[in-house]
RNA sequence: GGCUAGGUGGCAGAGUGGUCAUGCAGCGGCCUGCAAAGCCGCGUACAGCGGUUCGAUUCCGCUCCUAGCCUCCA
């Protein structure tokens, strides 16, 4: 039985799709104007191992993840930039694509933009005002009435007072309430517009998704995701537009990730304290270390990003790979730790003990090894990749995994293959003194030597 | 100030009312020409103070501390 955290309720409910067996997500994407950083690389990859899990258990999902191509920060940029506004945010989108690919995210089923959904958006601004939930401010701008909608607040546990009285946001003339939100932006000279019963102008960010995810997905879908951050106000005015234009539940389960921090404080752009997936990925043995570090804990739970987290995942994770080289995998898999795994995954997603149990695998698969059970060994190693498989990690072929680099390469392969056999040689003579030479000279090129019973040497790049 | 999450061993990080997390690092042993890897074994935890309980790291209260949101933000 799934249980999932519904951050509406704040507690963990059993999962039930709203229609039999079949999951519609929508989730929070990019608003692209520069390279992701490791903070979105988590909540990439958080959607991306939950719409892979439900798909493993037998679910028909449909993920969408939408793309904000048009925001201020966009026009921004792009002024600043010289560059036109549309090929900015396409620039980006394409860098965006590729840093998902280099990551093994699974593309999303849709990726609407928002401009592509104007014509949702407009409608259903229209119908916001119709039944008296919007009205056309003073400077021309459309904005949402949140008195006029009772449940505002029950995402983020927020009070309408509350928020009233800790308001940092500037009492705008153009507004009746100062909580009041823009659903459609009255074009200012120079910038991009697009002709509306309001006159021209562009939309706000928060309807966008609210028509995208209903355009898509229905007026009332299973599972919203994004950013912890976006709980409010984003998510929260998507509930109150969705909600009031539609007139049906919105969104049965919303799921918020933790934030990546550094040196415990948040990492995000205004903070400057950011680094680039792009930047990160070059000091890495392979993308799928920074992927093994983001499951290394719970998604909705904080983690901290330093070199030293990152170096321990690529140790743990080698030590995965040397479990699995030459063990083959084949065989029955072992149904107790697939049930460990399972009940993990179960349990609100919840990769750390997911991890342990591939773990106990390793640690039986490295027993059986030991003791020569060869077809123990090829099961164990089939029941570990196929844990892998569903976490995305350990698919590649170990050899090649365990002789890659972090950063360039100090020696080619056939340089070390020709020490090995000068070293071969001489443990073969017993001139001991020479095997050990050699071995060090390929250390101190990062080459490190695994001899194996029979005489046969294995390496691997540190 | 309001609201929301947290504070677990040297580090990272799950979890539980009473028996094991797990990984890295450390220590001892096996294996090895010596290593490495692996295996076996060992140790060190639950912020503080009260309360509930036969028993609390786990439940309740208070205190302290941290982060996040309250403005764009994954």
């Amino acid at each position: 039985m799934l249980k999932i955290h519904n951050s509406l309720t704040g507690v963990k409910e059993e999962f039930k799709p709203l229609s039999a067996n079949e999951v519609r997500m929508y989730v929070c994407g990019m608003t692209n104007y520069d390279y992701i950083h490791v903070g979105h690389a988590r909540m990439l990859t958080v959607f991306d191992l939950i719409q892979r899990y439900l798909r493993s258990v037998g679910y028909a999902v449909t993920y969408v993840r939408n793309v904000t191509d048009i925001d201020d920060k966009i026009i921004e940029r792009a002024a600043a930039n010289g560059e036109n506004w549309a090929d900015l945010a396409r620039r980006f989108t394409t860098a965006m694509h590729e840093d998902c690919a280099t990551l093994e995210l699974q593309a999303p089923d849709l990726e609407p933009r928002a401009t592509e959904y104007i014509g949702p958006i407009i409608a259903m601004t229209q119908t916001l005002i119709d039944k008296g939930y919007a009205y056309v401010a003073g400077n021309g701008d459309v904005m949402y009435s949140v008195r006029k909608f009772a449940a505002y607040g029950r995402l983020s546990g927020k009070k309408i007072d509350d928020l009233r009285a800790g308001s940092r946001v500037q009492v705008d003339d153009a507004k009746l309430d100062p909580l009041d939100f823009v659903l459609w932006k009255h074009a200012k000279p120079g910038e991009p517009s697009w002709v509306s019963p309001w006159g021209d102008g562009r939309p706000g960010w928060h309807i966008e998704c609210s028509a995208m995810s209903t355009s898509l997905l229905g007026s009332y879908f299973d599972i919203h995701g994004g950013g912890e951050d976006l709980k409010f106000p984003h998510h929260e005015n998507e509930i109150a537009q969705s909600c009031a234009a539609c007139g049906t539940p919105f969104v049965h389960m919303w799921m918020h990730n933790g934030f990546v921090r550094v040196n415990d404080e948040k990492m995000s752009k205004s903070l400057g304290n950011f680094f680039t997936v792009r930047e990160v990925l070059k000091t890495l043995r392979a993308p799928e270390v920074l992927r093994f570090f983001l499951l290394s804990s719970h998604y909705r739970g904080p983690i901290n990003y330093s070199t030293a987290q990152l170096a321990q995942a690529d140790e743990t994770l080698l030590g995965l790979y040397r479990a699995l080289k030459d063990a083959g995998a084949s065989g029955p898999m072992d149904e107790q730790w697939l049930a460990r795994f399972r009940g993990a995954m179960d349990d609100d997603f919840n990769t750390p003990e997911a991890l342990a149990a591939m773990q106990g695998v390793a640690r039986e698969l490295n027993q059986a090894k030991a003791s020569g059970n060869s077809s123990k060994a090829a099961s164990a190693a089939a029941t570990l990749r196929a844990m892998g498989a569903v976490l995305g990690v350990l698919q590649q072929d170990p050899d090649t995994y365990l002789k890659r680099s972090v950063g360039d390469k100090t020696m080619s392969d056939t340089d070390v293959e020709a020490l090995l056999a000068a070293r071969q040689a001489a443990r073969a003579a017993k001139l001991f003194a020479e095997s050990d030479r050699i071995r060090e000279q390929l250390t101190a090129a990062g080459i490190l030597l695994e001899d194996k019973a029979g005489g046969a040497t294995q390496w691997r790049r540190a």
